[in-house]
RNA sequence: GGCGCUAUCGUCUAACGGUUAGGACACGGCCCUCUCAAGGCCGGUAUACGGGUUCGAUUCCCGUUAGCGCUACCA
């Protein structure tokens, strides 16, 4: 048996028009790592002017949810790369089951009878190996057709050449030649008792029906592939080009899992955080590739020019967020979140601006866009997250400040006196001069130097007046936007507070 | 237990036998500055360990250690 195709050498298969497969198992929520391998096979397909093909592996029917169906999809679209065909596995049973029988004819599997094992069973772990249940491989053709006919349960199991002395062997784009004895594969399951077929060869007999030339998944699959491998061959089929990614993990080294760490795992805690799907999609690429040039923040456009199989690497990737996670900014590794502040600033301003009003009116704010769009270039550079726009514009929405401390309104070096001068003379100036960044700028520091402040001096305690507090954008821009009647009702109100202190 | 895979700063990574082991994030300092950011400059921290091969190993080979994966009629 020719396990080892030199054919299958990267160079040959990586020819043109690719046909690349993303197939998640309706288990759970859509996880970062699936997410990673969506990318990095929609990455492949579009470099290579190929076709991605989203596949549900759903022959688990005990474990599916329409939940975890919804999930995925939900977390697909945020990522908005779509794919060119759709299939569920559910649909093609009699496919699978017209493989595993085909190779069933060809006596490369056998009907076992044994009771199915339920759980982890004594089969496993520090017990032994198992490699088939005694008796079964043996079992003649004729009494195994009479024990089925009579209605007695079985699972269809591949026969591995484990005689032969053969070694089972592939080449994987990332991890280089492969191999491993038959000896040490066990008989898998290929159908079910119930007739269900199993992962192994309903992956298979898909990838096989529809013409897959990569298979780029999870290295958790690595060792699953020389039993794909056998099946590939057992169908007649040529295996595919394999590409093994590195496993994304947690900071502690085990695999990432909702149970243990949380939302982190999930695509929809990085959307609604508020991500921006490029940002979220440029974070993963850089967890196990590298375009090998130091380039780091890139667009769309960019990763997909520069994606290659060769540029990924071989050891698990840590996302490095802090274990007890007590902030926002700590649920996420800090390079995932200095990306998105990346991306946010690349955002043409229109173009941020619009992502930022339905965060803003779902939070209750009525405003309307060409507000926001001049509000945008003052906290673009300011911000991380999409969401922050309510806390570092706050005061441009609402119509009454939230209470603050009147100290803030005391200027560096200087005194209550100080400040009640400063915003008095404020309001002065404010009343006739024109609301633009310029007049703005030599008004306010011409009126400082008439008081004899600093001009930090005069702006601190108008800052806080028409802000609320004393981090904010650039003041008269700020005052631009907000308009004269706004600013000087906020004095206003600023010099009573200071008037009356906290009680 | 068996089999497989992996090992460069705290983290993501570059260096496909010859580099003062590079970049980024994070961190610290300085500059800029109306505050906060952004930006600029500077700084510290890494080849897991032990053997080979070689004139020369981060790089190739072997072993050790550690981590991960698979070992289901889950995927």
């Amino acid at each position: 048996m020719d396990n080892s195709p030199e054919n299958s050498a990267l160079s040959q298969n990586a020819a043109a028009n690719p046909r690349v497969r993303f197939a998640p198992s309706p288990t759970g929520f859509l996880h970062v790592g699936s997410a990673r391998t969506f990318i990095f096979n929609w990455l492949y397909a579009r470099h290579n002017a190929g076709t991605m093909i989203l596949r549900l592996d759903d022959t688990d029917v005990e474990r599916n949810t329409d939940a975890s169906v919804a999930s995925i999809f939900d977390g697909l679209r945020w990522l908005n790369l779509g794919w060119d065909e759709e299939y569920k596995q559910s649909e093609r049973l009699d496919l699978h089951r017209k493989v595993a029988w085909s190779i069933f004819e060809k006596g490369l599997a056998y009907r076992d009878f044994t009771p199915a094992h339920t759980g982890d069973s004594e089969k496993s772990g520090a017990q032994g190996t198992w490699l088939f249940n005694p008796g079964m491989p043996e079992l003649s053709r004729a009494e195994s057709d009479r024990r089925a006919a009579a209605g007695e349960p079985f699972a269809l199991r591949f026969r591995v050449p484990r005689e032969t002395g053969d070694q089972i062997r592939f080449t994987d784009a990332v991890y280089g030649p492969q191999s491993k004895a038959a000896a040490d594969i066990e008989d898998f399951a290929l159908l079910r008792s119930d007739g269900m077929p199993t992962y192994h060869l309903a992956s298979c007999a898909d990838d096989i029906d529809l013409r897959i030339s990569h298979i780029i998944r999870g290295q958790d699959h690595l060792t699953n592939t020389f039993k794909h491998v056998l099946i590939f061959e057992a169908a007649c089929a040529r295996p595919p080009q394999f590409a093994h990614l590195p496993l994304l993990v947690a900071p502690d080294g085990t695999k990432l899992s909702k149970r243990r760490h949380g939302p982190v795992v999930s695509v929809t805690t990085y959307r609604d955080a508020g991500f921006l799907p490029e940002a979220f999609i440029n974070f993963l690429c850089l967890l196990g590739w590298s375009p090998k040039n130091d380039r780091e923040v890139m667009s769309l456009a960019e990763l997909q020019e520069a994606f290659s199989l060769e540029g990924i690497n071989r050891a698990n990737a840590v996302v490095n967020f802090k274990e007890p996670a007590t902030t926002p900014e700590e649920t996420f590794d800090p390079k995932a979140v200095w990306l998105n502040a990346e991306h946010i600033r690349a955002l043409p301003v229109d173009a941020l601006s619009a992502q930022l009003l339905p965060i803003v009116r779902e939070a209750g704010f009525q405003i309307d866009s060409a507000k926001m769009l001049r509000i945008t270039p003052l906290i673009r550079e300011r911000i991380k997250f999409l969401r922050d726009v309510l806390t570092a514009a706050d005061f441009f929405f609402v119509d009454h400040l939230q209470p603050y401390d009147p100290t803030e309104l005391i200027p560096q070096k200087g005194d209550a006196a100080m400040a009640a001068k400063v915003l008095q003379k404020a309001k002065d100036v404010l009343a006739h001069t024109e609301f633009k960044h310029d007049p703005l700028d030599q008004a306010l520091r011409a009126a400082a130097q008439e008081l004899g402040v600093k001009a930090g001096q005069m702006f601190q305690p108008i800052r806080v007046a028409v802000c609320g507090r004393k981090n904010a954008p650039p003041l008269f821009e700020t005052l631009e936007v907000l308009g004269r009647n706004t600013t000087l009702a906020r004095i206003d109100d600023a010099e009573q507070k200071l008037a009356t202190p906290a009680a």
